[in-house]
Formats: structure tokens, C-alpha cells, sequence
DNA sequence: CATGATTTTCATAATATACTGAAAATTCAG
DNA sequence: CTGAATTTTCAGTATATTATGAAAATCATG
């Protein structure tokens, strides 16, 4: 056990505290808990760790710690590196917020407003032709909600292709 | 039974599907299936619904069908009506979009956001004064976040409190 | 206030999701 | 090749979430 002063026990505790509440909040955003856990330890962490590390720092199995950073790793939130003479996979997080940004929003679209977004446009079809008050009231229901739908993914697009200064413009105009 | 024509029963068949797939969709959304198809049913209904239609309508027993049409209220994407001389309790879904939008945004940025903001304000203060390099680090990567989620969050305040017609103008020029 | 209708609660059951740990597969140095 | 190190898989287990259904509480009406 390293000797610690009061300064660096602080910064474990605080960290020790980001990396559990990060976790918890994960569960809020649809990811599960070891993975924003892991995506926690991994950004702030200032060296790659590989993963016997993280399972130790997060006590968790191989498994587990396999499977959530292979997920990271295909979310593109974290990197495999390789560090020469040593055969362990090791991993880094992206640390720059406008770039994780992205990569959420990328992956939000995919799972959630694409979906939605094709299920609308099939029922907005397939209902267009049909008479009756019913049938009209639907379509009308179905297609604002499609075009509210469409609008947000081409938005969603539009943000994530921007460079980060530019977003940072727009942002600030509309707070102003 | 109601006697129908093909025109009727594809309607009938477009509004089980957007209903059953609304309820799947609502999984990713971090909502639970029945307060997803609840809410779809709800919104493609002409005639608010009781208790009992929308059990029947769903297949679900009497305690579900409670629980997420109260969830439903407590959110605001429902409202209890009632019908005189009834004297069950009625409900009929907000169907506007953006009022759907609004509701949607204010509630996400409570259960995700404001976390997220409280844990990054309180680690970035808590590690402000301490020395090293890898307080450092982990202070500016939390600041960081935080100086991000924080204005994701006025943005979310802003853009909701908008009419319609003026959010509708900033994305198409947005999109143009 | 008694009664039947309706809503609400909640213990139990069912389902869905996540984790473990060990075995199998892969990789690589010698 | 051989075998040790490492990664990957996955059946079984544990946990968390959601649903049921019946009992309790509430409510409205005569």
C-alpha cells in the first residue's frame, strides 16, 4: 500500500465517487452500469489500462469487463492500444467532450430516432389512402408526428457534423 | 363483433402495429413497454379511454393499466378527464407534438441531466485547490463535462420554452 | 351510513437484464 | 510445434424491473 497525503486521498475518494455516480447515472441514460462505469475509470484515467486493471479497480469479473469494453470499444468511446513488449490489449477513453458528444448522439439516433422515424413513415403510408374520420384523424396524428420525427434526425446530423467552435457559436447565440 | 371492410381492418391492423411497436420503442426511450403503448393508444384514440378500454385494448391487467396511466399523468403526456353522469376516471393523451417534445425534454433533463451537472459541479469543486499533476488532469477533464452538460442544459431550457413556429424557423435555417 | 362501483396498493410471480467464473479458443514467443 | 499468456464465449446465477390479481381503501349515491 503507497503512502498518501491528505491531498491525494481527496482526489482518490473524489474520483472513487465520479466513477460510482457515473455508473448509476448510465442506467438513466439506457447503458448499463458497468459500462458507464468503466467509460468513468477509462476518462479519467491518465494511462491506458488494460483489463485485468479495470476489473481490479471496479472489482468486477473478466467477463463483465471484457464484454463492457468491447462494447465501449464498438461504440467508438474507447480505443485498444497496444503498448510494445507487453501482449495485453489496453484501452484509453476519448476524452474530448464535443467528440463523446457525438458518438452518444451518433448512437441515440441509430437506437432511437431511426427506429421511431421508420415505424411512422410505414404507418403514415399505409394509412394515406384510406377514408373515414378515423382513418384521417390517424394519418393526421401519425404523419406530424413523422415530420417532428424526420426534423430531429436531420438536426441531430446537421449538430454532430459541426466542428465544435461553430456549435459552441450557435449555442451561444441562442443563450445570449 | 362489428362488422368491417378491408379499408377499416387495415386501419385497425396500421394502429396494432404503431401501438405494439410504440411500446418497443419506449424500451430504448427508457420508459417501460405498457407506458409506451398506453401513451401510443392513448394518442391515436379519438375518444378519451377508461381504465377498463384501455386494459382490454392491451391485454393488461387492472394494477399496470393504473400505475403507468398515473405515470402518464405525473409526466403531463396524459390528462385525467371526466365524463358527467360516469363515474369512472377518463383519460386522453396531449397530441400535439411539440407540447409531446417539451414534456419529453424537461423530464429527460431532469432524470439525466441535473444528475449528471450535480456529480460534475461537485467533483470539479471538491478537487479545484489540490495539487499534482493527476488532480490536475481529472479536475479539467470533470470541468470540462461540466461546463459542456451545463450548457446542454440551458440549451434544453431555451429551446423548450420557445413556441413552436420560432424553434421550427432556427432548425430549418439550421438545415437550409 | 350502507352499498356497490371504482381506484389504489402491494405481496407475489414473471420476465428481462446483467454478472460470474470457468472452459474453450486464440495468440505468440521460443 | 509447444505451452504459457491472454482473450473470448457462454451456461448458469444473480439482480433488477415489470406485471398480476386480489384485497384494501376510497368514493359517490340513495
Amino acid at each position: 500500500m503507497k503512502i498518501m497525503n491528505a491531498s491525494s486521498d481527496k482526489l482518490k475518494e473524489s474520483k472513487e465517487e465520479f466513477i460510482a455516480q457515473w455508473g448509476a447515472l448510465g442506467t438513466q441514460w439506457g447503458i448499463n452500469r458497468t459500462m458507464a462505469q468503466i467509460h468513468a475509470l477509462l476518462m479519467i484515467s491518465p494511462q491506458s489500462m488494460c483489463t485485468d486493471e479495470v476489473m481490479e479497480e471496479l472489482e468486477i469479473s473478466r467477463g463483465n469487463a471484457h464484454t463492457n469494453l468491447k462494447e465501449l470499444v464498438a461504440w467508438g468511446l474507447v480505443r485498444m492500444v497496444v503498448i510494445k513488449g507487453d501482449r495485453r490489449d489496453f484501452y484509453e477513453a476519448e476524452k474530448d467532450v464535443w467528440q463523446i458528444f457525438r458518438i452518444i448522439a451518433r448512437e441515440r439516433k441509430r437506437r432511437e430516432i431511426e427506429p421511431a422515424l421508420a415505424l411512422l413513415t410505414k404507418c403514415a403510408e399505409e394509412t394515406k389512402n384510406l377514408k373515414g374520420d378515423d382513418a384521417k384523424a390517424f394519418h393526421q396524428q401519425v404523419s406530424e408526428l413523422q415530420e417532428f420525427v424526420g426534423l430531429a434526425s436531420h438536426l441531430s446530423d446537421r449538430v454532430a457534423a459541426m466542428k465544435h467552435s461553430f456549435a459552441l457559436q450557435i449555442a451561444t447565440k441562442l443563450l445570449g
